[in-house]
DNA sequence: CTCTTAATCAACCAAACAGTTGATCAATGG
DNA sequence: CCATTGATCAACTGTTTGGTTGATTAAGAG
């Protein structure tokens, strides 16, 4: 994932009313008025919300008739997660081998 | 985690710069000097992402002398993995349901 | 005390953002 | 064709952000 789009997704979900449409989208297809439906701001708003998170990957859009459903890309969440797991995972392990060095456990660091 | 939170932990992520930092930070704790080497922008820039990061929750601070060590928060990383996981995860069962409806699963749906 | 190093505070500026209103486009139904 | 519904485009506005420069604090080192 290159730094443009981790830029963008990570910016869309930095909004709660943009992580509340993820949410929602969880749970299935919607369109910009059942999106907008939750919120006291204008349809125009929310459509400039669904753009960001389509310009992030987030969301992909179709066409029925005069609606355009939302749907969420599962795959971008995946593309996210292992982006934050990459370097959570190399801090843990680093407490681990700390943690090991200091700790109780069997090693040839044994004093005495 | 509350929303306020998640927004600032998102927006902090949501730049280059401070990605590299969490990035340089899951390989052990830096200080502002360190972590403002590989970039073209001054100390007093630097000092803004890494307030950005702490008052995200992402990483915290210590004192050494003159040095204020940052240290990454790995616990602050999960709790974004577990937030984007959750709505992931219904979205993906989603689509295996889907699936198992139309696809040729050994399934009490079976035709015929 | 004076000097140096590490880092922050304060004021400022240009660019980007989130929302608004008003006009417009696209697809369908009568 | 005309009216309706769903959604977007365009222009404008107040606020926020990302960076700068210059002054300042904090902690040692000589």
């Amino acid at each position: 994932m290159e730094q443009d789009a981790l830029d963008r997704a990570f910016m869309a979900l930095a909004d709660p009313i943009r992580r509340a449409m993820v949410a929602r989208l969880s749970r299935g297809d919607a369109t910009v008025n059942e999106l907008a439906e939750p919120f006291a701001i204008t349809k125009q708003a929310v459509s400039k919300h669904i753009q960001v998170l389509e310009h992030a990957g987030l969301v992909t859009r179709s066409r029925d008739a005069q609606r355009r459903p939302v749907h969420l890309d599962a795959a971008a969440l995946e593309r996210l997660t292992a982006w934050i797991d990459r370097y959570r995972l190399i801090a843990e392990s680093r407490f681990r081998q700390l943690d090991e060095l200091l700790g109780a456990g069997p090693s040839e660091h044994e004093p005495s």
